[in-house]
DNA sequence: CTCAAATAGGACAGATTTCGTCTTATTTGT
DNA sequence: ACAAATAAGACGAAATCTGTCCTATTTGAG
């Protein structure tokens, strides 16, 4: 094999080893001890963030860098790269944070210079934001920590009843309009919950509880479902005005139900699980006036409670 | 220079380029055409991707790729850049979908073993969540394409007050709490507004109005907050009970500003645009009972006003 | 149709690099 | 002190690489 193939395939080899002898790659490639050392040099040279640790036990290390291969990517590859690091530094305390921001930097440098026209053209035009980066990475660092080696977490929660202190097991970390929530096994609950990580008030492993290996195996997808509608399902029903219609249509959860009337107006009837009414019922209160609530009786009560409790505050 | 070093340096030469020719390069390097040529189809047998184009006027070029150099990616790098792509793909409907997919595949595949074991383990426990992908990625990718070019797009838009259909020259794109919006000079009002991506019933670009330059030189940053309170600014106040302090804790316009009292319960006063009145009441108004307008009057009596109303419909 | 500009690729001798072996020095954990 | 590693120089033999000189083929332009 000539040696520019040669140094590929140790590139290769290198990458998915952390550490290695020199004796060894030479017995993996038949080649003789002397030159694979010349080529780890020449490799170094090249940029291959090794380094050699002599004496007994010793031999040559990655520099805690990974290199990849060279990789071919499209130019819509390297874009949606760019892009994708981008918006994951706008999502602020998140995990993987600093790693996205040095990628990028590497990223772009490399770029041909075409390419980077584009993108700086569409780097101040193209973002993906995040309400609020008000919560610390701790938190999150920590549950990620936790997440990955299946071990539980004592922590401190602003909970809606006051602050609780209680040790839970992460079952998965996941960011929806803003937020970033964990669903965990609770150790004071007994139950799996969701926690929201801005309300952690602090977090730390707890190396004296084990923790579960059945959880350590759960993911997202199959611990999300669990709203298991136990008590059976009602069906929640509203009226909207013609507005109403126009603002709940990209509502996910009754913009598909929504059936129109000629006149602009429409209804809307989902089924829920009967311990969700009042969650539905709130969400039709932010609607104000565009929406009524027809179904179940238990909401409408809700509803007539919450505008006598209105009047009373507002009297 | 020996070969191993000078095939890095022609795919770094090579990257640079679209398209060249044998002799081009020959001359640069100083080698004959035949050593050259021979050269890239090493190359190519290593996975560069190029081809050549025979005949006068002919060349190699780039398969549409532009290729990294051998970057050496932390293993941290690596993890981040995964997620970050992953989540791109959670986002749906967006601009650079198939690139983030791609990505994705080149990038998992040639990863070392244990990073890849690492990011298995995360991969279905971590995401970062868009609430829908309702709308079709077509409005998105013609808005990107006009903020490219600086060109006008000619929309029908689902908006408010009824359908329309208009001229905008698109300004940026920011995806917020799952939703894209896009700032734009609206030719039908004469102004920056935003609109919904998902409002946009169809879009296509309009060849024959040119746009305007100083337009396109707008970026979102600078085109943003032309919120300018021109009529003025006023004091937004409101009480909340102990479960109102908690919930608005995290709400990055009146988290900050909420003064505790011993009991639990708070207060907290904005200073906002006069304009904006309405939208803050609104926002107290989701809140029920756990908040109380207590300034300006305009914002009480809209709050008055709307309790009333909400009593008749549901008398 | 013809020409010019490209790539495609075979053959071969001479130049250059690469490789293995041998050697000595140095570092470092046990 | 020893064993296991890297570090690096020297040198001849082997392998590869390079340039030159070919011939074919493709393709756009005039």
């Amino acid at each position: 094999m000539p040696k520019s193939q040669r140094l590929i395939q140790l590139i290769m080899m290198i990458n998915a080893k952390k550490t290695f002898t020199v004796q060894e790659l030479a017995d993996e490639l038949g080649l003789s001890t002397r030159t694979i050392s010349r080529d780890l040099e020449e490799l170094s040279g090249l940029g291959v963030p090794i380094y050699a640790v002599q004496g007994r036990g010793g031999g040559y290390r990655l520099l805690r860098e990974r290199l990849l291969p060279p990789i071919a990517f499209t130019e819509g590859e390297a874009v949606a790269i760019f892009f994708a690091c981008q918006s994951l530094g706008f999502f602020g305390s998140l995990p993987f944070d600093e790693g996205a921001a040095s990628a990028l930097h590497k990223f772009y440098h490399y770029l041909p210079a075409d390419t980077k026209e584009q993108i700086d053209r569409l780097k101040d035009r193209v973002a993906i934001w995040s309400p609020e980066r008000v919560m610390s990475p701790d938190a999150l660092r920590t549950l990620l920590q936790a997440l990955m080696t299946g071990g539980v977490v004592t922590i401190a929660y602003r909970s809606g009843g006051g602050p609780t202190r209680r040790d839970i097991q992460p079952i998965g970390l996941y960011a929806s309009s803003g937020y970033w929530y964990c669903p965990a096994y609770c150790y004071l609950r007994r139950e799996i919950r969701q926690f929201r990580a801005d309300r952690i008030v602090s977090a730390a492993l707890n190396p004296d509880h084990p923790g579960s290996p059945d959880i350590a195996e759960l993911t997202l997808w199959n611990a999300m479902p669990g709203r298991t509608g136990a008590a059976g399902t009602v069906d929640f029903e509203i009226e909207l005005t013609s507005r109403g219609v126009w603002t709940l249509a990209s509502d996910n959860r009754f913009g598909p139900a929504i059936v129109r009337r000629p006149d602009g107006s429409g209804s809307a009837s989902v089924r829920i699980a009967a311990s969700d009414v009042r969650f539905y019922a709130d969400l039709a209160w932010r609607m104000g006036e565009e929406a009524r609530v027809v179904a179940p009786a238990e909401a409408v009560e809700y509803v007539r409670g919450k505008i006598e409790a209105m009047r009373t505050r507002y009297a």
